[in-house]
DNA sequence: CTTTCTCCCATTGACGCCCAAATTGTCCCA
DNA sequence: TGGGACAATTTGGGCGTCAATGGGAGAAAG
């Protein structure tokens, strides 16, 4: 299959490395890269991951703004600055550095979270809450029947 | 037939697999499929199964909603990060992960729930209270009249 | 020269694939 | 209507392959 699914908990090891669930390096190799592309998200502790094609796609849209607004010039901060090249190695691992831990606050475990064109790099504790919270959200938009809800 | 109907009780084997029903699996592979989507319920433990198409709705569901809002992060989170394929064997067996065991409590039997679109995947015990609920919610529904019960 | 990173190999356990037994269901014929 | 044979389905288990993980040595960086 062509997209991010399902969620998958892997340990990190004495160097720092976790795999990245094989599942995920076979979409983003047969999206024809070999590197992933990593990005602080913006209201939660969790990276966004995805291939190169994640770039393009935000560097598209900031294509779309006024150059002399700010907008442009906070998301290009945002999505340069606060992004990185992943390298995975022959094993399909990647290093957690600084730059993710700090963000994530990931220490000796790491949730991989499919998100269907990315990915999302979690702290188990933190992504717990966070599904949660989801779920509740959920349910109250479904209660108030807000456009139907979710259920099919 | 064409949908999913009825319910059926299957044992869980030493390895965790299960039979889905015959019945079921000609309708997925009558719709072309040869693998499932597997969704945790959002306020039952039970999963919503059902082909490709069953993620196709939900995702032509977050489509419509602005990309920049939590609605749609939130959907996706739920219908990507809650949800994954299940390929049955070639005995038609799927294998009941951790991931479907956790939300669902099932142990050593599972019921299958045809539920037209889709099918579910239950607890026994579970299914047999939800069904209990169910029951009395729709004839205390019917006793206040309520958009004519359910009788047809 | 020390530290960090990359590449490589080994181990373990899970998963997919295959074949076989047992159980259930169906159809035919007496 | 009651077997009884046959077919389909469910269930059990063996085995090879692949993914996750651990660790070491060499190369590059400080």
């Amino acid at each position: 299959m062509d997209r991010f699914l399902s969620n998958a908990i892997n340990k990190v090891d004495m160097k720092g490395r976790v795999s990245v669930p094989a599942h995920f390096r076979a979409v983003v190799s047969r999206r024809g890269y070999q590197e992933f592309y990593a990005l602080r998200a913006l209201d939660v502790p969790a990276m966004d991951m995805g291939g190169l094609d994640l770039l393009d796609r935000y560097e598209g849209r900031i294509g779309q703004e006024d150059p002399f607004l700010q907008a442009a010039d906070d998301m290009s901060f945002f999505c340069h600055g606060d992004g990185t090249f992943v390298k995975p190695d022959a094993e399909g691992r990647i290093l957690l550095t600084d730059f993710i831990r700090e963000h994530t606050g990931i220490a000796d475990q790491a949730v991989f979270v499919g998100r269907g064109q990315f990915f999302q790099l979690w702290e188990p504790e933190a992504f717990a809450a966070h599904r949660e919270a989801v779920r509740k959200r959920l349910i109250a938009m479904r209660a108030q029947g807000a456009a139907g809800g979710v259920t099919p």
